[in-house]
DNA sequence: GGACGCAACCTGTATATACAGCCCTGCGGA
DNA sequence: TCCGCAGGGCTGTATATACAGGTTGCGTCC
């Protein structure tokens, strides 16, 4: 039989990971130090060092030489590179997501909607979800989709797919674009996410194109003080 | 004068980068194996090995058990998110750019930007800078750089020159991060940027390396009603 | 001449060890 | 009581060493 094909290094940071998705360590809580996972694991300290480096790395832990080793807290998420799946980015910072489903319905357009996603029915799909990182709301996101494109849309459970992979699945990605901004929100989207009275909404729209058409257009609304994009790069 | 804080598996990987910038080694080139840079380097097997690891993870190299590595044909589809220099932006869209320097002196660090910068002296160079569009305020650049890494930084004209040209020129550019979240401005920055009174604010914390070590930190406040970032991505 | 097998070289991982530098706490002296 | 300093714990880096497993090419045997 295959002995353990998974190197040592990746199990201390399922290790870690695993108890930081527990809740058993949230944000800002101190980690083990590489001398503690040593004892209690039985690898070397440059195994335990390599681990943790590269989870400090994926941005899920920080640490401060002399200090001590600490969990993340949200606010960085990935590379705007990918304005990725957020259920895919929370998952990866060890923490659990939440799909709240507000609405799933097929209503008539608004004209602006029409004119984003130049639809030529009278009619479009559209999908109001509140995604949840440990139970706290981080992203409102509302989307209309062309029924063209995806005509099950509406029988998706959106509490357990996200409608970014359902999409992905049915209607071949052919070019995103993203605009960034931030804005003020209105009543009904800081009480969706939760905020605080002095809090902005940095606010993604997201259009996809499919099979040279117009496929779906998305407003990410993202707690201001919750969220953030971040990129680095190397030269 | 401190002697060289750079550790060596960075020095390793700018030898290899240096030698792939200079046209030396074109993409898909065979790479020195870890036993050559050992022999070439005088470095143990592990600090090379660490240095091409890190350089294979930023998409740099590629490696192939038991071949080889080789230089990766970076294709890398062009970061969606540029953040570009304000003043090209500009320029770019057939407008009219004008720089207003409002401070550019030497304070006492205060603490976060110490840390941020791991700052070894106690006072730093900063700039302050309205961007305007066409005589409209579109960014508000406060940017802290450490006296060490650019030591004419203060005898600039910030008016026709920006800091981040300024900078690309006195210090190689290494490694950029950038982090972007909306936020509700404090009155200083409103009246700088002449916000209305429901005027998020986009705001771009750039932090920069270079020569191993951090070499400066920016925060950018753009008007929200005024600006967005915008990135395409063709799959 | 062709196929097989082995040796040389490569990456990947793992350990034990060492030293430097930073941070914080607690103890002792003023 | 308060200040300063020493020590212990932590991260960061560097080295020597070892073994496993993949790849390639050369040489030998059939």
């Amino acid at each position: 039989m295959s002995a353990a094909p998974v190197p040592l290094y990746e199990k201390v940071k399922h290790h870690v990971l695993r108890r930081i998705r527990s809740g058993e360590w949230g944000p800002g809580a101190r980690v083990q130090s590489e001398h503690e996972l040593v004892r209690e694991l039985s690898v070397s300290r440059m195994t335990a060092n390599r681990a943790i480096r590269e989870l400090v790395q994926s941005g899920v832990l920080s640490r401060i030489a002399g200090s001590g080793t600490f969990v993340a807290d949200l606010r960085s998420a990935g590379h705007p590179l990918q304005i990725r799946n957020i259920a895919a980015e929370i998952r990866g910072r060890g923490h659990s997501h939440r799909a709240e489903v507000i609405a799933v319905d097929r209503i008539v357009a608004p004209a602006d909607i029409r004119a984003r996603l130049k639809l030529r029915t009278r009619h479009v799909f559209r999908s109001i979800v509140v995604h949840h990182e440990n139970d706290v709301p981080l992203q409102l996101e509302e989307r209309f989709v062309d029924p063209g494109v995806a005509p099950g849309y509406l029988d998706v459970d959106f509490g357990t797919v996200t409608a970014h992979e359902y999409l992905m699945e049915v209607a071949p990605l052919e070019r995103v674009e993203h605009v960034v901004r931030a804005v003020v929100p209105v009543a009904r989207v800081a009480r969706l996410l939760a905020l605080g009275a002095r809090e902005a909404v940095l606010l993604i729209e997201r259009t996809t194109w499919s099979r040279g058409r117009h496929a779906s257009f998305a407003l990410l609304h993202h707690a201001g003080g919750r969220f953030a994009l971040r990129g680095v790069f190397d030269l």
